[in-house]
DNA sequence: AGCACGCCGACT
DNA sequence: GTCGGCGTGCTC
């Protein structure tokens, strides 16, 4: 007896069979079996999506071909699994089998029926005992009264819920006792947190193995290797783990005993994947807790403007959709809790022009580290100067293969470029006009650190010794292990003044810093990306928490030529609501997220023109297509195609188009014709030479 | 995505 | 004379 069924496959949506493709079974598989496929000339991994199907017509049944292989030794993907895939490749505009796939371990696709059951037999997966989760291992501390009164309100209603907190307000053990309660109450349960980075997720996965014991939490994100990522699936996937602790991939891990989600930093841009299936962990996490009817507990001290609105009541003007909560003090560290940081600004237009740091900052940075503080210096730009120009004819260390400069690196004196990667060594002269003498324009952290390295050459430190700096940037985090050798030294007290990019603001618990300056955050003031001035704020508001968090006296220093800025006005009373009711009101005005929704069509052609017109021409044929449904062509913005900001890179030109509706509904129907409209497109003659497209929905970053 | 097939430049 | 560059087309 033939078994007919649909296998979802790893085929990406540009493709004619970007849909599960029939095979036959000798045996009657249920749905979400994991099975190994004939495809082409290959053999591939492959889910059975839809069981008990019509037979094909009479065209396509001589081609059709038998499942090699079925992993039987893995329970099936449940329903509620598929429905959530169905979800995002749907609202993503993605194919189902690539979503689908890749939410699975890669090493899966290369492991036949055998060597899966010799793995699952083993004791590596059998050291996690059949449910780890013994109760309370350590004794918790005891809650504060806010942090009680938000568990409590979380018992009362279903969610999804807001915790902002500012930090060091304990929203981790917020946290860790919502995932106690649910995994008391259900001997099974299984619960899903969400962390940015990898970076962070050691952090918090030693405070969830303190308190549930070690064997009861599996991380599980791209840093680890393969073997571990294929074992911490299989433990949520069994059921094993009753603590799954992981970045953006984690929300589509299958946890068949689901029962809360908690996604901490949830304003972190790092949820929104940036290739393949563009997805936003958040999002999907939401809808994830909608799905399984189960709570979601988003966390932040500044979040999102979508979930702050989402979660403002409709009577002040919100969609009171979310519950929001808050942790509003920060929790006592040794008795007394700890003041927010001051915050001071310093007006560079008063320094002399171009003050790296001006003299009081200096002083201030001095005077910490003379008590033995630590200070933290932010500057989002690493290299030396990011760009020489020749002051005789004009030239610019252009990259030739991409619109961006060329920075100079002096530790190893190169041009990199970096967006494509080009390096070569600086050059002696001028390579148009030999003149000698090139200019730096700008500096970096490289030239930060030299330039804080003379004028500390005076201060010291307690016993008197040499002040000590420490760069951690991109460059100086290369090797595998690096960052954390470097944190070390942080924690170890072996830096007293920490220079370096974003990657520092965020999560580390530095202890004894107690000075945190921006040496010149007003970029994000002017950048024509309307979330900039968000993202501005939370990362300053975050940088500031870095601050004080052991109840030292702390500040916060900004170096800045718009000292009444209403954003750092506002960052000086520590008033994020303030902050984000301005903002919002100006979205509104504009229209803009989360009052409108908005997707991006881009296209990447060898010249500008060839990407410009084929975006132009998909939207001329989406308008003829939408013209029988004039309510929803009016509800859906098809604006004209422009270049990117960064419109080359690698010699690739790149255009983009942006779509947007007011509701998410239209905006999803018009979608859903987009991508056939899309591949058609690209298959006739005009349009050949587009090397390729991408829909991004819910875009951050134009 | 992979993998095959197919047509033009520098090597044993 | 072959090895191999990546353009084009197909996968139940």
């Amino acid at each position: 007896m033939t078994h007919w069924l649909n296998v979802a496959l790893p085929l990406p949506v540009h493709t004619n069979v970007a849909r599960p493709l029939t095979y036959r079974a000798r045996q009657p598989l249920p749905a979400g079996t994991l099975v190994r496929v004939p495809l082409g000339q290959r053999t591939v991994l492959g889910i059975v999506w839809e069981v008990g199907i019509q037979p094909p017509d009479a065209a396509l049944a001589p081609r059709i071909r038998e499942v090699d292989d079925v992993l039987e030794a893995l329970p099936p993907l449940t329903a509620q699994w598929r429905a959530l895939m169905a979800f995002v490749s749907g609202y993503y505009q993605h194919a189902l089998g690539e979503v689908a796939l890749a939410a699975l371990p890669p090493q899966l696709r290369s492991l036949n029926r055998d060597q899966l059951d010799r793995r699952l037999r083993g004791k590596w997966l059998a050291a996690l005992s059949e449910s780890a989760f013994a109760g309370v291992v350590e004794t918790p501390p005891a809650l504060t009264t806010q942090q009680a009164r938000v568990l409590q309100q979380m018992q009362a209603q279903p969610g999804p819920f807001l915790l902002h907190g500012v930090t060091g307000s304990g929203k981790t053990e917020v946290y860790l006792r919502a995932a106690q309660r649910v995994l008391q109450d259900r001997p099974q349960g299984q619960v899903l947190v969400l962390v940015p980075e990898i970076n962070l997720t050691p952090q918090l996965q030693r405070r969830f193995a303190q308190r549930f014991g070690e064997d009861a939490v599996a991380a599980l994100h791209s840093g680890l290797t393969p073997a571990q990522r294929l074992r911490a699936w299989l433990a949520a996937h069994l059921g094993r783990a009753r603590v799954v602790l992981g970045t953006r991939v984690a929300v589509l891990a299958s946890m068949p005993q689901l029962v809360l989600i908690v996604v901490d930093e949830e304003h972190d841009a790092s949820f929104k994947q940036q290739e393949g299936a563009r997805y936003s962990a958040r999002d999907v996490a939401l809808y994830r807790g909608h799905l399984a009817q189960v709570p979601v507990l988003l966390g932040s001290a500044t979040p999102s403007l979508e979930s702050w609105h989402a979660s403002t009541p409709v009577a002040e003007g919100g969609r009171g959709r979310y519950v929001r909560l808050a942790l509003p003090c920060r929790v006592a560290a040794g008795g007394v809790a700890p003041e927010l940081p001051r915050i001071r600004r310093v007006d560079m237009r008063r320094q002399p022009p171009g003050t790296v740091l001006a003299p009081p900052l200096l002083a201030a940075i001095g005077e910490r580290v003379a008590r033995g503080e630590q200070a933290l210096l932010l500057l989002n730009r690493r290299g030396y100067a990011p760009l020489l120009q020749c002051p005789a004819c004009g030239w610019k260390s252009e990259c030739p293969h991409c619109s961006a400069y060329r920075v100079f690196h002096k530790a190893d004196r190169s041009l990199r470029c970096h967006h494509c990667g080009l390096a070569e060594r600086v050059p002696r002269a001028c390579p148009d006009c030999g003149n000698l003498d090139l200019g730096m324009l700008g500096r970096g952290t490289e030239q930060l650190e030299e330039q804080l390295r003379q004028a500390l050459a005076q201060a010291s430190r307690p016993d008197g010794s040499a002040v000590r700096i420490l760069r951690i940037d991109a460059d100086s985090t290369r090797g595998r292990g690096q960052l954390e050798a470097q944190l070390a030294q942080v924690h170890g007290g072996d830096a007293d003044v920490l220079v370096g990019t974003q990657m520092i603001a965020k999560g580390h618990d530095f202890r004894r810093v107690t000075l945190v300056a921006a040496v010149n955050p007003d970029n994000g003031l002017y950048s024509s990306d309307f979330r900039a001035p968000e993202r501005l704020f939370a990362l300053l508001m975050q940088a500031a928490g870095r601050a004080g968090r052991s109840g030292l006296d702390s500040e916060v220093w900004l170096q800045t030529s718009q000292p009444g800025h209403p954003l750092y006005a506002a960052l000086k009373r520590h008033d994020f609501a303030g902050f984000a009711a301005t903002q919002l009101e100006h979205r509104a005005q504009a229209g803009l997220p989360p009052f409108s929704h908005l997707a991006l069509l881009r296209a990447d052609a060898r010249t500008q023109q060839v990407a410009q017109d084929y975006l132009a021409a998909f939207a001329a044929r989406t308008r003829e297509l939408l013209a029988p449904d004039p309510a929803l062509a009016q509800a859906v913005m098809i604006y004209p195609p422009v270049p990117l900001a960064m419109q080359r890179v690698a010699s690739v030109e790149r255009a983009q188009l942006l779509l947007e509706s007011r509701h998410r509904q239209a905006l999803q129907r018009v979608l859903a014709r987009c991508v056939p409209l899309l591949r058609a497109l690209r298959n006739t003659p005009a349009h050949r030479r587009v090397l390729r497209w991408v829909i991004d929905v819910d875009p951050l970053t134009f």
